[in-house]
DNA sequence: GTATATGCAAAGGGTTTGCACGGTT
DNA sequence: AACCGTGCAAACCCTTTGCATATAC
């Protein structure tokens, strides 16, 4: 954990950004909750002593994204939920009925996603793609999503 | 065109929803745009004599969707942008830089969306599906997208 | 010491809601 | 006539911004 610390210090610094506490707190917290809105963060890093304020999570952010280390994906209609960015690039699963986010592993979405390129030059940024859907649990046997059948 | 607005006024009218000039407006607008916020629906529908409210335009296209016809993607950081409910199932491709919306079928995705299935029982909801990263003019020779390199 | 980051509070955008009125059935 | 749908305004998120203070470099 110290190691990573060190990798993210490097990264922010060589950005020119400056290492604060609270940027600290907020790279960890995104880790431990690896799907988090700025919300969720709020609330895991006001479980410390010194907390941070709504918006320098969100300005904090803003900044981690610039610099690569974190993510986010549109997950569901409200706040955007943001992840570090892992070894393995990944794709996300968001139930519409449980809210159940799901990661799963890009190989079979990047053979997709590379016809799409050269058909039609379209190149997609996997870390953002977020697929809609019904998990196995509340799927229970369906094979097609009827649009208006769940709130989404 | 006429026929189509009799199946809208139809399938409103099973569900138990009444007709009114407004639904058929929004209906029209969301046809005519192919992909639009409810700011932009606002927009076209009060070109016309009669004009519609926003909250109407929200309230409607809510019923819209609950009757099946017109869904709608998250396109963006902002509002969500919905299309009338198409013969052919198609996705969305977003561009991160000039925020073009292209569609394309859904043929090849859903090979990578059944194996998702049969593999995880993940059901997707294909109608939902917005990919993000960059269209062809503004892709212009990459191949990977780093995450941080647009605002997306 | 200087530039950057933070906290606070206020403003901003998008969406939802309560209620009285108007329109559809 | 009864009920549903609309307009309006207020309320409600979530997010961004301005400014004074604090802090990393």
């Amino acid at each position: 954990m110290n190691q990573k610390t060190e990798a993210w210090d490097r990264r922010l610094r060589s950005a020119g950004f400056r290492i604060t506490p609270q940027r600290q707190l907020v790279l960890e917290a995104v880790t431990t909750l690896r799907h988090s809105t700025p919300e969720d963060i709020l609330l895991e890093v006001q479980q410390t002593a010194s907390g941070v304020n709504l918006s320098t999570v969100y300005r904090t952010l803003e900044v981690l994204e610039q610099v690569g280390l974190v993510t986010h994906a549109h997950i569901d209609h409200g706040s955007p939920t943001y992840h570090v960015v892992e070894e393995a690039p990944h794709i996300h699963l968001v139930c519409s009925r449980c809210q159940a986010v799901e990661s799963v592993e890009s190989d079979d979405f990047e053979k997709f996603s590379s016809k799409l390129e050269s058909q039609k030059g379209f190149v997609v940024n996997i870390a953002h793609v977020a697929l809609h859907g019904l998990c196995k649990n509340c799927a229970d046997g369906r094979t097609l999503i009827i649009d208006n059948e769940f709130d989404i």
